[in-house]
RNA sequence: GGAGAGAUGGCAGAGUGGUCGAAUGCGAGUGAUUGCUAAUCACUUGUACUUGGGUUAACCAGGUACCGAGGGUUCGAAUCCCUCUCUCUCCGCCA
């Protein structure tokens, strides 16, 4: 959530970064009601403090045997219009709020402007492309091949979009997660997590899913809890309401499954594993001071990178435009795979600086120096996420015969596995 | 699921229906002293919103609200009543 009196304050700048994003419309009915509200409250506070005077007096008097009631009466009188006021403050202050909670953070300055994902900038690409002395195949054909997963049997348990991952395939699944969360905690310094799945609707506001994006999420209504689309919920949620440990920064990781309704989605990318309602992923949250924050947005970028790297696989990074930009961040780089199969770039990773968009709203804060409060910024980013991942090894590594070869670093991983074969 | 206990500032922990925004201790900050990897003393130290002054700030003065959340009683509630949530203990059930 953004800072309404920088809202009042820079109205000019704040616009024109709004602009960017295309949410310029909220502005001034934001504007309008905060006027509003702050015009009854200080009336309402005017009165409350006529109340508090007066209360005051009432005991001094009482205990002098003095008589009260004329005035008790009048008090009483001066409380039903508190009382009435103070209704329509509240209202204000809900419709307030809820405009505040629906306004989307403001684009960094060095965000190039578009809008929508054509408008990305591609900031640099690692790896060659294989070349393939035949024609790659799809991952949904070599994987089904050798016994991988089971789509159909998924979507008789669950449906569409509920990938069932078998033998070599589920053991796969199990070593990517374990491969990176070696790496992210004995390497890049990141603490391991695991958190609920299920989360309240304070922990979906408090990252900004909600109220938004309501209709992405399942929601279980016996227990109004939300299935979590990615750690980055509960993982930043740890600290809601809280003031930090010092020192800062906190690395987190978590692997954790995830869950998308994909509404609005239907008809995309339906086959295999690409778009799907449940995947496994490794995150990483950052909670670190503001002056460090863009910092640690790159290495946090590089955290993701080290992991590609370290399979031999072609991926580009790439700086989304204005137009591009999820709601909460100020500033995002996607990571794409290169998927020969499928003949496109595959993202596995978004690494966000949300700057103090979320610890605002999840009220996070940590001390300075001096013992002042401030909010802290977070950060978070796929470590990354699976099944595309699945994908992009699958297709990268496929040969001619049918049979993946696993690359080196996943091998022990792997059980001594170095290829995956029908047998 | 049943029974009981509890929820107060960064932490621990008092609390009388009306100078309680809240004792005390710890922690933290500032200053001083002695010196040596620290100690002692003094003072200070909650947050949010809001009005006015100042102002790309720091800050100053006033007001309102906040003692788990929401409601109620009252001229006045941290303190009394109701509902809910959470935590702990015991019992039951269970991977």
């Amino acid at each position: 959530m953004l800072d309404i009196k920088r809202i009042r304050d820079a109205t000019d700048e704040v616009r024109e970064r709004l602009a960017a994003k295309g949410a310029e419309s909220l502005l001034d009915p934001l504007l309008e009601l905060d006027r509003e509200r702050r015009r009854l409250l200080t009336e309402v506070e005017q009165l409350k403090n006529q109340r508090n005077v007066v209360s005051k007096e009432i005991g001094a008097r009482k205990k002098a045997g003095e008589d009260i009631a004329s005035v008790s009466a009048e008090m009483r009188q001066l409380g039903d219009r508190i009382a009435e006021a103070d209704q329509t403050v509240r209202g204000l202050e809900e419709r307030f709020n809820d405009h505040l909670l629906r306004m989307p953070n403001l684009p960094h300055a060095s965000t190039p402007i578009g809008v929508d994902a054509t408008g990305n900038r591609v900031v640099r690409t690692h790896g060659e492309p294989r070349a393939f002395s035949f024609t790659p195949k799809p991952h949904w054909e070599v994987g089904q091949r050798l016994g991988l997963f089971d789509f159909e049997r998924g979507a008789k348990i669950a449906g569409a979009g509920f990938p069932l991952f078998t033998g070599a395939g589920a053991r796969l699944e199990r070593a990517l997660i374990q491969f990176m969360l070696d790496l992210h905690t004995t390497r890049h310094g990141y603490r391991e997590v695991s958190p609920p799945v299920l989360v309240n609707a304070a922990s979906m506001t408090g990252t900004g899913q909600l109220p938004k994006m309501k209709d992405d999420m399942y929601y279980i209504g016996a227990d109004e809890l939300y299935l979590a689309p990615t750690a980055e919920v509960p993982v930043t949620n740890i600290y809601r309401d809280e003031i930090m440990p010092s020192p800062l920064p906190v690395y987190l990781t978590a692997y954790t499954p995830c869950f998308r309704r994909e509404a609005g989605a239907a008809g995309r990318e339906t086959r295999g594993l690409i778009r799907v309602h449940q995947f496994d992923k490794v995150e990483l949250v950052k909670f670190v001071e503001p002056a460090t924050s863009y910092d640690e947005l790159e290495s946090l970028v590089q955290n993701a990178e080290a992991v590609l790297q370290a399979l031999d696989l072609p991926y580009r990074v790439l700086q989304l435009c204005s137009g591009d930009l999820s709601f909460a961040a100020a500033k995002c780089y996607d990571i794409e795979l290169w998927a020969p199969g499928h003949d496109g770039w595959l993202e596995v990773s978004s690494c966000s600086n949300f700057e103090d968009f979320q610890a605002r709203r999840a009220n996070i804060r940590y001390r300075d120096a001096q013992g002042k409060t401030h909010f802290v910024h977070t950060l978070n980013g796929s470590g990354v996420a699976l099944a595309r991942l699945v994908v992009a090894i699958l297709e990268n590594f496929q040969q001619e015969d049918g049979s993946v070869v696993m690359p080196p670093a996943l091998v022990s991983y792997m059980g001594g596995l170095d290829r995956l074969t029908s047998a």
